[in-house]
DNA sequence: ACGCATTCCGGAAGCGTTTCCGGATGCTTT
DNA sequence: AAAGCATCCGGAAACGCTTCCGGAATGCGT
């Protein structure tokens, strides 16, 4: 395995200096045309690619992005990491993963943190669905650490990037309005969510903009997994036959899977006793019987706004050099600090629709399952 | 924000040189006992660590692991993750992502691994599903970089971690076979995996050990993904009624989503008029109609071997210092080079097992759902 | 022909660690 | 008591890059 080659190599074979090969590698403008050129050419020839960590030590900043995730089965992480990667691949950045449980948070919320903030390894932090770290985002963000949360945050301090969980609760509970339903429960995400807080709120709105009033038996808290949307099935079906609801709104697909299973052991159909609406659109709820409607979350699309917001606050930081690899994805644009992306209905039959359009989603629903979500994000910037 | 302390620092309040300080953090043995612990002390007050980037420059090596996976949405690699953030959490390693997807493949194979070699940024490779990948793969490791794949290769010479794919089709197939089926269809995973190939010769066995002999018509070749399983029962329905299978092991969940779609669409009940079986327990596959039965894999505990194996080539690149993180996670083990980890079919009610049975599956899915799988990761080394 | 601004480039000092080499100290051995 | 050995520690040179500073060369106006 032939030796690896450094600056010095590629200098010596230019004629030049090492300093003016590290201009050329960091685009700086103040190198001859000619000697930029040959250079280039060089270090193509010979493979070169500089040393992350060299210059890391030596420019005080470096190429490497903390991606913050929970460590959870978490069917949108796929897609979200998706959009992420296709933006970074375009970059010299790349992704380092830190990981967090419910344990380590509970046990050490700082510890988490202090951990990034020491290695001092990573130039930036994007941060998905951090939960109870949100504070210590906050804080992080003020200190001057480019961060920017995807999908969740109480605090509303660093830059964002969100579904627009309200007007898809919104529209989701509008449409079992709309096919007749008067009793729908919600089954809400957990607390520490602000997802959870906008979806509810979305749910509260359509009820009382159809002038009814919102029946606390029928509300009930899930944690976003598939035993508490068992659970809270459970507690509304064994409620007095008056006092049940027709339709559920459940705030993630995972917990209306659990709604599900109570219902075919207490063989309800769905939706023909009850109607269901979850969200999220995970994968798997195309293909569950029967098939879920829900809200689609554009996590693709998620990933690549967080990581573009993320680029865009290296670029600033790093000076108003407006030829670095960050700026040029953003290619002059000012950028937004929050992004909201809408969310969709996907009609599917577990609300009760007519049979026809039923049927429509099934092939639809085929026909979209490996490819991309065509649509462009669609941005707003607050 | 207080300027980051740095090893000088350190030494100076210590009364010590930067050499010792340096000395107790990598656990060298040649500190006296007093002024280590003097040190140790120091450090956890001014909460210092170390900067890994200069610690990888000075010392020609890092603690920083690369993890490539296929940019692909792969439900297992949930699992797969946390097990190894788990592992990896007792050391001092961080994790970098790299991520690749088809088009990258086809495009230039060589470009991904010749990147991650020339970046030198990690001490090792942690390959997850590389596919066509494995035999840039298998080159690296023979040119000395650690490398160790996860479930997939087609050159038996990096040490990999896979789960027994061909015991769990066989029991699979044998589960089928005595519950009296005998034209039994096998919708295959792609060539280019050794997964499909076990898989499919695992189905073999267990039709010869019954005497019967393969049809050709009931083989056929599906992606992994849903769509294909699809098609692929399609054309199996499409058969004369006679030739037609009674049941139908799928190389994969995904595919077995798409069986199911396609039974739905010509009103074939399953398991009434067919019975089907997947593999890999993907997580919605105890909530699809009917619940699938199943090949479990084990990979979290896949995940936790093959990060182990990882660290422990690194501890031995390192040479024989027996006091590294790494090599304290397997203390002392002569560690194996080839793990196969057990699998486990799940019995639900795809494949028409009897009622009770089940229910009792349905029941126990729950009840599992969300904790861990318990059973310890038996491995055999070969 | 001169001064001056501009453009391009090299020298050299770091960045925060690790590690080699050798020195000092204390203890054992002959 | 001298020699030998082990143990513990400090000095200083790397590692590969960035960047500040200043110098040479060029172009321009006068």
């Amino acid at each position: 395995m032939a030796k690896k080659s450094t600056i010095l190599d590629i200098a010596q074979l230019a004629g030049v200096s090492p300093a003016t090969v590290s201009r050329v590698i960091n685009r700086r403008p103040d190198v001859d045309k000619q000697t930029r050129e040959r250079v280039l050419r060089i270090i193509a020839e010979k493979g070169y690619v500089p040393s992350i960590t060299a210059a890391g030590l030596a420019g005080g900043r470096n190429r490497l992005i903390g991606m913050l995730l929970p460590l959870f089965t978490w069917p949108i992480l796929a897609d979200l990491v998706r959009g992420i990667s296709e933006i970074l691949k375009q970059t010299s950045y790349e992704l380092v993963l830190y990981t967090f449980d419910d344990e380590d948070v509970t046990r050490d919320r700082r510890a988490i943190i202090n951990h990034l903030l020491a290695t001092q390894l990573t130039a930036g932090l994007l941060a998905v669905f951090p939960g109870q770290l949100s504070d210590q985002l906050t804080e992080l963000y003020q200190q001057g650490v480019p961060v920017v949360t995807i999908d969740d945050q109480q605090e509303h301090v660093t830059p964002w990037v969100r579904a627009d969980n309200f007007t898809g609760a919104y529209e989701a509970v509008r449409h079992l309005l709309r096919l007749g339903h008067r009793r729908i429960a919600h089954i809400q995400g957990p607390q520490e969510y602000l997802a959870s807080h906008d979806r509810h709120r979305g749910y509260l709105q359509a009820l009382r903009e159809a002038g009814i009033a919102p029946d606390e038996n029928l509300i009930l808290k899930g944690n976003f997994l598939s035993p508490s949307g068992y659970e809270c099935a459970q507690r509304l079906f064994n409620l007095p036959a008056e006092k049940r609801p027709s339709a559920i709104f459940a705030s993630a697909d995972q917990m209306a899977y659990g709604v599900l299973l109570a219902a075919e052991e207490r063989n309800l159909s769905i939706p023909g006793d009850i109607a269901l609406v979850g969200f999220d659109d995970d994968a798997p709820s195309a293909h569950v019987r029967p098939p879920l409607t829900t809200v689609h979350q554009p996590s693709f699309e998620m990933g690549q706004e967080g990581i573009r917001l993320l680029l865009a606050l290296l670029a600033e930081s790093e000076g108003s050099d407006a030829s670095t690899d960050a700026s040029s994805i953003r290619q002059g644009r000012v950028s937004p600090l929050r992004v909201v992306l809408p969310t969709r209905l996907i009609i599917r039959a577990s609300c009760g629709a007519s049979e026809q359009s039923a049927a429509a989603t099934i092939a639809q629903s085929l026909s979209t399952a490996s490819s991309d979500v065509s649509s462009p994000p669609t941005s707003s910037a607050l």
